[in-house]
RNA sequence: GGUGACAUAGCCAAGUGGUAAGGCAGAGGUCUGCAAAACCUCGAUUCCCCGGUUCAAAUCCGGGUGUCACCU
């Protein structure tokens, strides 16, 4: 089999991915395809710093900006979706170029991790709900650990969701979360990715950044922004975004705009690191530090990594 | 200049003679259908400095330094 050259830049928020595969892209005649939870959903736009119309320079985005916030989303409809973009993509002779910062879903498109098809599992996952609430987290952890020592093994106990996930899936298809583990990476992916991710050798700089890209979030309307969002019905998946919910005590009157700020800061930080400790393991990756660096030098830099694989030819189409 | 209070981790801070709580910030990690979520782990061989008392001192005593408050 053929595998599809594509390149993959990672990296944390703020950390200027959009701009690298966007220069990326226009340099091989590439279409991206965004790797982002959140930047999927429709308006969020600048909680997302989804990129402007300018940024994009032409470039067309996939699996951006098209879902209505009262809309749920999984990694498996992720992987789906992603999979025929770049289908369509490569058949318009271009380079897929996936950028983003949610490492499941950009580890799941690029080593073809297979979701089969469950059941409908509204009901179980209700009465697993229902059995935490009478029964504590304990006593469904032990079960975890009768039916499937291997996956309770892996987990701590606190760790509600997943354990409840777990037992979901061993009632829905009466086979256990590690057996189907197993058997999802079994077809080899047909992509042929080169990882680039973009760091900072000084944490700090990072968090410059972050903390700036807040401020100007905040001069920029996020406020207002937010309370359209609070006006809509709120979905579980996008509820989850930072930049929203960090305000609510401020809208709720419990806590000044200052503190909502600086929390909004903390929690975008954090997010960076978790992404970073996500991306360290990866040993695919071409790091690139950028540590005083400007746009220019870095995607020189990406270039020498895309060129020295050999794998793509410059123009696309 | 005088009087008083305080000095414990990057920050806040408990501890008044028995071997340094807690919170925040930060760091490291886990991850297969909500992942910008959820979850786990980690800071003081030492309490401003010097000396003393005591089996034992962050805790008591003396001196020094610093900060703050009030007074002149």
């Amino acid at each position: 089999m053929n595998k599809l050259p594509v390149i993959a830049v990672v990296g944390a928020t703020a950390s200027g991915k959009t701009a690298l595969a966007v220069g990326l892209a226009k340099y091989y005649g590439g279409e991206v395809i965004s790797a982002d939870s959140m930047q999927l959903y429709q308006g969020m736009d600048i909680a997302t710093a989804k990129p402007t119309e300018e940024e994009k320079a032409g470039v067309p985005h996939h699996l951006m900006d098209f879902l209505p916030v009262t809309e749920s989303y999984s990694v498996a409809r992720y992987v789906a979706a992603a999979n025929a973009a770049a289908d369509l993509i490569v058949s318009r002779g271009h380079i897929p170029v996936i950028a983003g910062g949610t490492g499941l879903y950009v580890d799941s498109l690029l080593d073809n991790i297979l979701f089969e098809d469950e059941p409908d599992n509204a009901a179980v996952r209700e009465a697993l709900k229902q059995r935490r609430e009478t029964e504590g987290i304990g006593a469904l952890f032990a079960e975890l650990e009768r039916v499937d020592p291997e996956t309770a093994s892996q987990l701590h106990v606190n760790n509600e969701n997943r354990v409840l996930r777990a037992l979901e899936v061993y009632y829905l298809t009466g086979e256990t979360i590690s057996e189907r583990r197993r058997r999802s990476r079994m077809r080899e992916s047909c992509f042929d990715p080169v990882w680039i991710g973009l760091d900072y050798r000084d944490r700090q700089l990072l968090y410059d950044r972050i903390d700036r890209r807040v401020d100007d979030m905040m001069a920029r309307g996020l406020l207002k922004e937010a309370e359209d969002y609070y006006r809509l019905p709120q979905a579980a998946t996008a509820s989850q975004a930072i930049g929203y919910k960090e305000l609510k005590p401020f809208f709720d009157g419990v806590i000044p705009p200052e503190e909502a700020v600086e929390n909004l800061k903390r929690a975008t930080r954090r997010y960076a690191k978790r992404q970073l400790t996500w991306f360290r393991k990866n040993d695919r990756i071409h790091w690139i530090f950028r540590d005083g660096k400007t746009e220019d030098e870095i995607l020189a830099e990406a270039l020498a990594v895309t060129e020295a694989s050999g794998k793509y030819s410059r123009g696309g189409a």
